[in-house]
DNA sequence: CATGATGTTCAGTCTTGACTGAAAGTTCTG
DNA sequence: CAGAACTTTCAGTCAAGACTGAACATCATG
């Protein structure tokens, strides 16, 4: 059972992640993973947990699963899944967020080249945001890594890799 | 009127930006300005190059507006007002896709607060989740401010004010 | 291979919210 | 200050899509 802030907190992950192209349930299962004990839930469990159906369920593994942003195993002699929040989800959903400068770039060099007959002036607008836009998704990956190796100091120098 | 590929940018406009929290009429208005000749259209020119209602253009400018990333400008002796895409509005959208950064480490605060008395082990999951944002958080006006320097020197070292 | 347990699919329902259009409000000109 | 030109507001419509639930598929076990 749920705890009343435990409760809001799942409910704002699935409103948030709802505003940022997600579906609600897929936010509220990545925040309920988050937190829940044990860690590896069945997807019945979930299905009470979230007060959702088998089929919202299954639906939204699927595509948190394809993310990477959850994990699905399987236990011998169990014919049940078992769903996990780990470690990586954090990182496919910040490679997740970072792709959506280059698919805003693309878009905007597919502008461009649609006023490429205009006078430098007007194309100037949008040159600013393309190039805005190029830079920034230089920049995600380098700011990432600057992340992990700051981690990887503090937790005593761990997984230097990647 | 507005050329096939034009129509195309400003459709997929609407579309990107309404699957990141924005209206499809908020892309498609913001497409078409960063584009369209002269610069600057009142909200009967912007009403029929987006077959929009006259209603649906007042919303969205007032939404786009206060988000700065359009400017309204009147001029004497006409009741009109104009509106267009202004240098600044790049950076204004870039800030606002900043603070989501910010709004889902405060949401992951309370989360953490939820469950501040489970074990370690369970805590961690969340925690790690949380320092990302936070590092990702105080990296995003940095990295802004590395293009505006990179730019200020492309651009033979105008603008390095802001 | 029959049975029960679990997972997936999909047609239908229902909610949300974007957009329309008419009415009301505002500001300029003669 | 009357009237014209715009703009804003808001109740109503409509479409998109998230979720449900029952039917169907799959798998382990006795």
């Amino acid at each position: 059972m749920m705890s009343e802030s435990e409760s809001r907190f799942v409910e704002e992950m699935g409103q948030i992640l709802a505003s940022y192209g997600m579906t609600p349930m897929a936010g509220r299962m990545w925040g309920w993973l988050l937190i829940c004990e044990p860690a590896e839930q069945t997807a019945a469990e979930l299905a009470e947990a979230l007060h959702a159906s088998r089929g919202a369920i299954s639906g939204t593994a699927r595509i948190l699963a394809s993310a990477g942003m959850i994990r699905r195993s399987t236990r011998r002699g169990d014919r049940r899944e078992y769903f996990s929040a780990p470690p990586e989800g954090t990182d496919q959903f910040i490679a997740g967020a970072g792709r959506v400068y280059g698919q805003l770039r693309e878009m905007l060099e597919r502008g461009l080249s649609a006023i490429a007959d205009r006078p430098p002036e007007t194309r100037v607008r949008l040159q600013e945001l393309r190039d805005v836009m190029a830079f920034i998704e230089t920049e995600v990956p380098a700011v990432f890594d600057r992340y992990l190796s700051e981690r990887a100091g503090r937790t005593g120098r761990k997984d230097i890799s990647r």
